[in-house]
DNA sequence: TTAGTGCTAACTATAGTATGTAGAACCATA
DNA sequence: TATGGTTCTACATACTATAGTTAGCACTAA
């Protein structure tokens, strides 16, 4: 099936915030506590995250978790 | 170790909004596609969901996905 | 007795985590 | 012009942890 919308929603957010930040994908899961090929993937829309990893994306990105996705 | 602060607030929005459109969890299940044990967890912030069932859940109480989370 | 919820237990599906390869873009110096 | 080194991203597996799903029983209140 397609993929969702709230996944390529997220996809978009997270990429754009990241490079108004100048940092790479590696950067980002340092910040995060998450791996830089779990951001690659997200960053393409393959995962439908969880709440929690959600949250640890937006503190490293310096936003709220609901603008991530919406 | 201790319950993520935003699996709380969904426990409390999703219980909250549930109970102002008076609605039991297995109806609110049926509505949103999801067994009836599934939304009893998540209102005792038990589950850490995806965002594909975030948005269910959200559909289903005619709110947006920011909303359960925020 | 019925409706609603809490809770446990078990299974299946998939998210989370990591390693490794490949290729593109850039920048230096020969 | 190369050529070599560096940085960044895509992508393909593969393993482990946990989310997703369901059945069943207990308790409470109307």
């Amino acid at each position: 099936m397609s993929t969702p919308r709230i996944v390529l929603t997220l996809s978009k957010r997270v990429r754009e915030l990241r490079d108004n930040k100048g940092i790479s994908q590696e950067r980002l899961g340092e910040i995060a506590g998450l791996h830089r090929t779990y951001i690659g993937m997200i960053e393409r829309a393959e995962k439908n995250i969880t709440l929690v990893n959600l949250e640890k994306i937006a503190k490293a990105l310096g936003v709220k978790a609901s603008t991530l996705i919406d």
